[in-house]
DNA sequence: ACATCATTTCTATATTTATAGAATCATGAA
DNA sequence: TTCATGATTCTATAAATATAGAAATGATGT
């Protein structure tokens, strides 16, 4: 009998999420966009910041804007980058809600902060 | 001049727990073993479980240990997983701080936590 | 229209990761 | 020791991701 015919969409989406931050350039990117607040960042100089350009900055970003993670609009002829706090959050939460939040009914002993 | 030389080992940490989570598979297996608690459960159950058996399960597994995100034990014959719950929490404030912590200079309205 | 800048797409290659069967190792029981 | 069980390693193949140069696209200023 197969258990794991489909699997969730949360589960879906969150993996990706996961695997885009999976990555130092990728890391690299968020962080310095983080730092850029909420007006963001030109992909030229966000490159230029972590090391990253052209194509596989594009294909990064990619990832990124894919996964929800961070969103983009353009602003003459750059396009500025910006992260999406409330993804990340979320996502976040997600993690911290798979560890702990149901897990009061299933501890044998006491077990809320290691 | 090169900026990206050597990245800091906490992005090298964070970016490879972060790709063990970037799997259905692996998100799947690390959720039943929440649900399983701090006793944690053998490799077969678990694989049974979550429909990855065999060497592709001990592959996935690799991955989530050697990120530190799961322990094992043995118990006899067979062997004991658990989920390092203090590691994912703190992969979880990881993504917080990122994206929260030194945006107090910088955010335009109110935003502490949503 | 033309030149220039910013970014993407195309194309190709290298590297990593995923999947899976077979053989092997490790533990405990008869 | 021999056997059965639980898990890993070995080997091979398929698929996804990373890197990168060159060409193409889109936007702006002259």
């Amino acid at each position: 009998m197969k258990n794991a015919s489909a699997p969730l969409p949360e589960l879906t989406l969150a993996a990706t999420a996961f695997a885009a931050l999976g990555s130092e350039a990728r890391l690299s990117i968020l962080r310095r966009l983080v730092r850029a607040g909420p007006e963001g960042l030109p992909i030229g100089e966000l490159g230029e910041d972590v090391g990253v350009t052209g194509s596989v900055l594009t294909h990064h970003l990619k990832q990124l804007v894919s996964a929800g993670l961070v969103t983009q609009r353009r602003e003459g002829r750059r396009i500025l980058c910006s992260v999406a706090i409330a993804e990340v959050e979320g996502l976040s939460r997600f993690l911290i809600a798979e560890c702990c939040a149901d897990r009061l009914g299933t501890r044998p002993k006491g077990h809320t902060h290691d």
